[in-house]
DNA sequence: TTGAAAGTTGAACCATTATTCAACTTAGAA
DNA sequence: TTCTAAGTTGAATAATGGTTCAACTTTCAA
């Protein structure tokens, strides 16, 4: 849980400047990430986040200029781990198809182990529209770009456009929420390879 | 956008007697849900669903306990309305598939028309969670049935299961919001078409 | 016509919390 | 060791907005 939460995460003028600060901000970080994923964004408070911290209230303004400026920063930061993940999960592949198996396996998996980040990730929506938005659109992007390589390769068929790239974003997000947040009566592997087989040959009988 | 909101509105000793009455708690009903469409569930202020609707901040009280139980009752109003316009739509087809073509098409359609309520069922995900899992779950079924019926019918193969009715919608409910409410950029006769070709004939090369 | 029930009104109340700040402690460079 | 910048603390502040309520008006059945 603990974890580098990097760059785009400072606010200007409010870094840490010994080990001492750095070490305090980190904490208030991961105890930031807890307290919104369990009671999001408008049921957590300053209070509960630096209790959880261990630190004194007055203490996370010595590092954030706000309670949206911090949230900001979690979405940002949470969709970038997302990105990371995934981009180190799809290795081992010869085929366009296979790669997209790949992709959702390691997005349910990483769904699992880290309920929070989707729970932030979906209050955005709310709290910051942007960052919701630009989540998504990169997402988006990044599928499709496989997509247009899987039909250079002649693995995909011709004609795909951005917008399958976001109708199988919308099932992977809907399988990681059923199946990997909500219960866990399938495993991953399971749930990937039946998303795959609409991909692979669709639902129609015989083709 | 002035509508039947219906039935489960009522909390057992807060119903209008008098005609005045229903009116009153009719625009205050249809002036919410304007103000949790625009605002959102917390930037909203009974203050100003009373001014929208032309009444007393305390006539608000006189028909709804609290802001939560409002926001709830229209919740399940709003997924009914969902439910039943779709319902309502899919109809004049001779194939499973080309009932998918015409569900999503008229989903699409919806969403556009209502944009409030896509808004408002989202952030029941932090607000009414039983209620927004409810809406899933229940629409999630809806659609697993037609895969059966397609499946008995001929039109769609075997081994479908309630996972591939989660993927569907999940495809759905992120076209729905990439080209219904984010922008119109293409029709929902076109959306329809493409996602509909997913579920023919996946995506893959041959087949 | 009339009186009790239903509905309306908006000022006042109150609880919650984000944010500020001045006093205090610690770190670490010189 | 010493001195200043960095960091810590938590009580006080301030703003917001949901909820209550007692006085007032309208409805409508008898």
């Amino acid at each position: 849980m603990a974890t580098e939460y990097s760059e785009h995460i400072e606010s200007k003028d409010k870094q840490p400047r010994t080990a001492r600060g750095l070490k305090t901000k980190r904490k208030l970080l991961d105890a930031a990430a807890l307290e919104f994923g369990e009671k999001g964004f408008h049921e957590a408070s300053i209070t509960g986040i630096t209790q959880r911290a261990g630190t004194a209230l007055g203490s996370f303004y010595t590092y954030f200029d706000s309670k949206d400026e911090l949230f900001s920063a979690l979405v940002k930061d949470m969709s970038a781990r997302v990105k990371t993940h995934a981009a180190g999960a799809m290795t081992e592949w010869q085929d366009a198809l296979e790669r997209e198996k790949q992709a959702l396996e390691a997005f349910m998996t990483f769904a699992r182990e880290h309920k929070e980040i989707y729970r932030i990730i979906d209050e955005a929506e709310f709290v910051d529209p942007a960052s919701y938005r630009s989540h998504y659109e990169e997402t988006a992007m990044r599928i499709y770009e496989r997509l247009q390589e899987g039909t250079a390769t002649g693995d995909f068929r011709g004609g795909l456009e951005e917008a399958h790239a976001w109708a199988i974003m919308g099932m992977n997000v809907f399988l990681g929420m059923r199946y990997g947040i909500w219960s866990e009566e399938k495993s991953p592997g399971q749930i990937a390879e039946l998303a795959n087989g609409i991909l692979a040959k669709g639902i129609a009988k015989k083709g």
